[in-house]
DNA sequence: CATTCGCGTAAGTCATGACTTACGGTAAGC
DNA sequence: GCTTACCGTAAGTCATGACTTACGCGAATG
């Protein structure tokens, strides 16, 4: 059930924006608040929750805090949507076939 | 920006628990409600904006609507994260790395 | 040692959305 | 044709959480 956590954090658009900072290279708190359109505290509160999710972590540099992707939290979700991704395809292939059944029989 | 909308839909736990029906075989809303700790009006809502991320299809059939999962949604969800797990494993990579070279510089 | 920088936390406000009950509308059964 | 299932939609309520300002703490700088 940890990919629950993961995908709840990735559902806000703020921090899918802190996200894709983090994407281009490892950064402090302020220099990606300073690209968002909100306060540098709330920046401070999505990594927080991003963090408790595993999907960046912290590392202290000086007075500094530097963020980066951290790879647990994004494999969680990997082997979730693994899973789902067989089983959607399994429902519309089945759903095809059935359907194809029904057009032979209807116009043989 | 299509994922978007599925990673909102899946942050809802009910909406994932609808998913995870669904996931067993397809199901009219009624039969999936009876299942959840809420009313049926609630699952015909969620089951409207899983629709809307292309998570899931309805097909209707006589009075009742049977509803499974969809490949597309969950595929634009796939493209996402794979994209998103290789910038991780860098990012990983690169910090292990240059642990490693502060590490031998500490203690040559 | 005082100041400044960078950050996390607390408290409070406000909007989003998840849920309910009530209703209307379409296909099956007597 | 009339009732009975099965479903989607509307309207209203209430809780969650995203954001702000204010504050306190540790580290670097003079």
């Amino acid at each position: 059930m940890t990919y629950a956590n993961a995908i709840a954090a990735l559902a806000d658009p703020t921090r899918r924006a802190i996200v894709e900072a983090l994407r281009a290279a490892p950064q402090p708190v302020g220099r990606i608040a300073c690209t968002l359109p909100v306060s540098r505290p709330a920046v401070s509160q999505h990594l927080r929750v991003l963090a408790e999710a595993g999907l960046v972590t912290a590392e202290a540099e000086g007075t500094r805090r530097i963020y980066r992707l951290a790879p647990q939290g994004w494999a969680a979700l990997r082997e979730y949507l693994d899973a789902m991704w067989d089983d959607a395809l399994a429902a519309y292939a089945r759903a095809a076939h059935e359907q194809a059944q029904n057009e032979t029989r209807r116009s043989p």
